[in-house]
DNA sequence: AAAAAAATACCTCTTAGGAGGTAATTTTTT
DNA sequence: AAAAAATTACCTCCTAAGAGGTATTTTTTT
């Protein structure tokens, strides 16, 4: 499904030299045109009043708002208006939230041109393009975090907690009424389904899996 | 001082999108000729023995080896090349690391098209550009709030951030090639100004404290 | 040039955490 | 009611981390 009118595009990213670089690259295809740029969060919902563009590329850092609450406001107010967020982050959190914020498309920086037209030309036709490089991670994980995947109990995850707010372990069976043994053993149990090895790893790995 | 040859110009970011976009717009200067395109920091020295560029853009941030160290690398290797480091970190610190390992200037990414070639321009001229926008926050700002208060080092903070990684001791020394001792002694300094006692509660204090 | 701060590195000793094994008692699922 | 999973708890051994002390070298500041 190609799209029979000239797609109007509206870049929204915070470095110039990144959107002047994405302007100037696009400003060659034939079916494409880009009908402005904004460099900061609060710019954003008036220039779409103002352009009315069919697609924005969406940066999820910018100076006022985030790129991620921005998406929800936008596809609140122009429901017409196609999302796709343009970032660095390859991160599997970040992706789930702009799912929910709502958006059809989610391109890292590190990608091609080639790739950036299929987005575009995708999310025009009415579908959605998310970057292959994520969601892969991304299906795996899925639902509660992996803490699922990896079977962590109740038990376990409240421990992971504890040690994350810096309590030991002597600090951790006091708390929850339990032998300082008890409290050795789940996290050994912890590191062995985690594959870690020493508590700022762990700490390390909940941060980053949302545990 | 405008420069009688074409400037030779290497770009090297792993962003495809932002290289891509950069030579594009670049192009179409008279007096600039992109040599070539790098997306991956041990790629970065064989290229420019192949390419030989008088001027390199340089990225932070790159999959295999840090922008700094490689600065480091090039100023002894090809002491003829210039290099602006081409980041988004508007960060005094970097820019002072940039600094020590030899660059001629340090734009960033929030930059115009015209201070890009500005930057151009005065490096190959044989002086240095340093972004303003930096260098202000530098002197206000000076260290960085809490760290400063605390009068965290910047070895010490170097080492927290290692140990937020996940990394112990051991692996910390041999990353910076350091005594396991030293590391121990950073640490027991460290906990002695942060009033901590152990590792999860460094890493709490850290993630708390924007160190 | 002198003083202060930071970085480096070693010593000893104690303790918390991690590795391996075992096992009884809940609780939950089938 | 039986099987499976989770929780509790103990043992031993080893190592990394923490606490205390000291000292040289390098860098920065005055």
């Amino acid at each position: 499904m190609s799209q029979t009118l000239k797609a109007k595009i509206l870049l929204i990213d915070d470095h110039q030299l990144f959107n002047d670089g994405l302007k100037s690259l696009l400003s060659t295809e034939p079916n494409i045109a880009i009908v402005g740029q904004v460099f900061e969060g609060k710019n954003v919902l008036p220039e779409i009043q103002k352009l009315s563009p069919n697609l924005l590329f969406l940066d999820i850092n910018l100076p006022n708002e985030n790129g991620i609450e921005l998406s929800k406001k936008i596809a609140k107010d122009f429901p017409a208006v196609k999302i796709i967020i343009l970032t660095m982050y390859a991160d599997h959190q970040m992706l789930k939230e702009a799912k929910k914020a709502g958006v059809h498309g989610y391109i890292l920086k590190n990608s091609t041109k080639k790739e950036l037209l299929e987005g575009i030309s995708v999310v025009l036709a009415g579908n959605t393009y998310f970057d292959e490089k994520i969601s892969k991670d991304v299906e795996n994980i899925s639902k509660d975090g992996l803490s699922k995947k990896l079977g962590l109990t109740e038990r376990e995850k409240e421990i992971i907690r504890y040690v994350r707010e810096g309590l030991d372990s002597y600090q951790i069976a006091e708390k929850i009424n339990l032998s300082y043994l008890t409290i050795k053993t789940h996290r050994r149990n912890i590191h062995f389904k985690l594959g870690t090895n020493t508590t700022s790893e762990l700490i390390r790995f909940a941060n980053e899996n949302e545990i």
